[in-house]
DNA sequence: AAATCACTCATACTTTCGGGTGATTTCACT
DNA sequence: AGTGAAATCACCCGAAAGTATGAGTGATTT
């Protein structure tokens, strides 16, 4: 979560720095400040709405109460995890999510699996709705 | 959604002018470009944002649908494979609960994706649930 | 009788998972 | 300063899962 910020904020800084650069050299005299302001502005608003979406997503689907997964000892990387698992994603796509190798993402998730006591993906969610770690965006 | 992008089209469109009125009546000596560019990228990211949400909100809320359960036309069979599936059970246990082979499982799945359109059990389960063909236990 | 469908099973193959082990780094606690 | 938990990543290996293709059987429909 922390690192997907600052990934936007890099993004962000980053895109205004070139934007920057490419006006100075090259721009500056044909491209009226409208334009450039254009520019801008759907730029952004494109991140912006990859943002929402991003937002969303993890919302929409489960959520995850925390003090039960303290009960259990439960790491924020692991929660994490865990949600990403119940929402059906691959160690490779959760791996990327999260911007960690898989190696890593299969840490976690056997750590997961010992503390949850099970040894499948599916048992893991399972449990995790019994034990109401995880909860179904409805009813 | 013809309508919508219209809308944010006009938003976008105004905000721009609005902008450049402001510009050129108080700011123009005090604002550097750097600070211009930077409010109209954080406010269309913010629209980006609000975008965003509308987008996904009206997705999720179309997503329920207790009659698409029954458009799937998923057989008895596939209807036993896919409960236990969410219970956890692995193809094999599916396959010797069931008495019939590893294969057939694997059969019974593979269609049971096509139909739901996923290509994992972790999803299957996901989606069983979103279409309420899953009823989860307990309340 | 032919066509369709659900169910069954098989072979062969690729990909993903999960277990085991070990290592480094960071950070909080004492 | 030492301890320990957490997070990161690596390598290996076997098991499980998933894909593709084909095929046989019984029941139902046309």
């Amino acid at each position: 979560m922390k690192r997907s910020y600052l990934l936007y904020g890099v993004v962000a800084g980053v895109l205004l720095v070139v934007l920057q650069a490419v006006q100075y050299k090259t721009m500056i005299r044909d491209m009226r400040l409208e334009l450039y302001a254009g520019v801008i502005a759907i730029l952004f608003m494109i991140i912006g709405v990859v943002v929402g979406l991003q937002f969303v997503k993890r919302k929409s689907t489960n959520a995850v109460d925390s003090t039960k997964a303290n009960q259990l000892n439960l790491s924020e990387r692991e929660l994490e995890v865990l949600h990403l698992l119940a929402d059906g994603y691959s160690n490779q796509e959760i791996a990327d999510k999260l911007f960690v190798s898989l190696n890593t993402i299969k840490t976690h998730i056997s750590k997961l699996y010992q503390k949850l006591n099970v040894s499948r993906r599916t048992q893991a969610v399972q449990k995790a709705r019994d034990l109401a770690i995880l909860i179904p965006p409805k009813g």
